[in-house]
Order: structure tokens, then C-alpha cells, then sequence
DNA sequence: GCCTTGACTTAGACCTTGTCCAATGTAGGC
DNA sequence: GCCTACATTGGACAAGGTCTAAGTCAAGGC
């Protein structure tokens, strides 16, 4: 996280106490923000701090490879901070809860020559779907 | 096709015209088009069909089971009318065109019981990212 | 330390995707 | 052909996200 900060300015970031926000924010394992809750979260701790600067420092965050986005639901985006280790998710279907997920395997290599189409694969992402332990109770 | 109004008009569809023209936009394979598209092919056909009715009867194939609702990017939903095979999706990272793909093996079974924190696993989406041939020249 | 400047932040307008509603139209049973 | 419950319509509305013009400030140079 403070190595998060660090790798920023050495690529010419301007450590604002913004962007400072926005980076604690997103601290952890498992996390799977929406724009809005970061924001929300941010707040309690930089009251003034804008909606746009947010998504403008989320957007550059993707941009420099430190965050993922993920559409799993047909609703808002949500950031990933895992984004060194590769991995997949795991989802709630009732209370769209998040986790980080390591199947064994390549999935890649599951897609046969003949269902390429011509198309150079460079990647794949997976989604699992189920209903977790507190919703199930 | 008409196997499909077939089937609806046994469950109770009202056959309109409006219903018809969709249901014709959507035949297909690897047809992934979003509402507001399908309302544009539509609209070739019946220039009076409203954009409120393409969302409705889009979401009432949904409810039947008829068409599949995909999220591939972060942007409109994609609704598929290949519902009755089950399959994932190879997308072009550039131009946004969707091949539906059958990868072997069962991605279910490559996610380990020490991988799932409790939950009860019940389905799995696969999608590949790369380049299409079209693109790529 | 202070100045300078280009990068950063901000509020709010605006866009896209999707939902909802009251009024109007019509498919299909009789 | 009539009736009516179901379907369609345009437009208002809402959520998520982008863009812009004006003001602010981090950090390098002195
Ligand atoms: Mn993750
Ligand atoms: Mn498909
Ligand atoms: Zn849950
Ligand atoms: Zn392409």
C-alpha cells in the first residue's frame, strides 16, 4: 500500500491527498469496490474529496496495471486491487459478495485450435457463481 | 425460429408484430447484441417500435429462458439467443465481436473445496480475451 | 523558504443504459 | 364483429459514468 504510493511517484505521480485516499481505501484482500463506495469511503476521511477525482484516479490506477476492473454483475464496475497475482472470482448470487478464487488447471489451454476462430486468446477470466455460507443460512 | 414463436405462443405470448420483429433480429449464431441494437434492426423492419418494448420483450426471453443476458464489457448488456447449448464466450479485445466457444473439460471441478469458503458452487462463465482475424490484418 | 507552473481537483452539465408509468391500441376468445 | 385483458407507446426518471472550464496546489528551481 505505502509500496502502492512508493511505485506511484516513482512514475511521476503527484502524491496528492487525494490519490493518498483513494489508495487506503482499497487496501486489503477480497476487495471488490463500485466507484460509489470508494467514494463513500473516502469521504469519511477527505470530506471534500469529488466524485470525479475518484473515478479519474481509479481510471488511472487501471491504467497504470495497479487495479483491475470487474463486471460480474450487470450493474456497477467494481475495482480490484489484487491485481499482481492473477486470480478469478467467486460470486453470490444473492448478496454479490466477492472473493478471490486459484482453480487448479490453465483454462486456457481448454480451448481447442478448432474453437479459436482465427483469434489470437491471450487470456481468460472466470466467474464462479453460488451462494456463500451467511446468505445460505 | 419460428420453432421459438412456436413455443411462446404455447406458453401464452400474445404474437404482435413487435414481438415478431425481435424475435427475427435475434435469430442467428454468435449473435450478441445489445438492446439498443437490437432495437435498431428493429426499428429497419417497424419503424414504430418503441425502445420500451424492446426492453420488455428482451426480458421477458430472459424470464423464459429463451435468451441469455451477457456482460462481457463494461458496458451494455448483450442478450443472446443461444440459451438451449451451454457455452462461454471468445471476445475480441478491439472490435467487441463475441464467438460463443465450448472449451473441454469441466472448469466447475478445477476449483478445489479449500477454494470455495463455504459456498455452494453452482455454475461457472468463461471468457476468453484476444484478438479476432479481422483485427488483426 | 518562496515562486512558478503544469498537473490536479472540483461542481455540475451531460451522456448512456435501463426502468417506470399513464394513456392508448390490439390479439384472440367468444 | 365485440370485448377486454394484455401489449405498446412516448416521455419522465434514475443510476452509472464522462467531460469541461475554472480554481487549487505539489514539487522543482531559485
Ligand atoms: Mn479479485
Ligand atoms: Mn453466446
Ligand atoms: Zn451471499
Ligand atoms: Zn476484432
Amino acid at each position: 500500500m505505502s509500496d502502492l504510493l512508493q511505485r506511484l511517484r516513482e512514475r511521476g505521480w503527484r502524491l496528492t491527498a487525494q490519490r493518498r485516499v483513494v489508495a487506503e481505501v482499497l487496501a486489503g484482500d477480497h476487495i471488490h469496490l463500485t466507484a460509489d463506495e470508494v467514494h463513500a469511503r473516502a469521504t469519511e476521511r477527505l470530506p471534500e474529496i469529488s466524485r470525479a477525482t475518484v473515478y479519474n484516479t481509479l481510471g488511472e490506477l487501471v491504467s497504470l496495471g495497479e487495479l483491475l476492473e470487474v463486471s460480474t454483475d450487470h450493474r456497477a464496475t467494481r475495482y480490484d486491487p489484487n491485481a499482481r497475482r492473477p486470480h478469478h472470482h467467486l460470486l453470490c448470487d444473492r448478496c454479490g459478495t466477492i472473493r478471490d478464487v486459484h482453480p487448479t488447471g490453465d483454462a486456457l489451454s481448454a480451448l481447442p485450435e478448432s474453437e479459436r476462430f482465427g483469434y489470437t486468446v491471450s487470456g481468460v477470466e472466470l466467474t464462479y457463481r453460488g451462494i456463500c455460507p451467511n446468505c445460505a443460512a
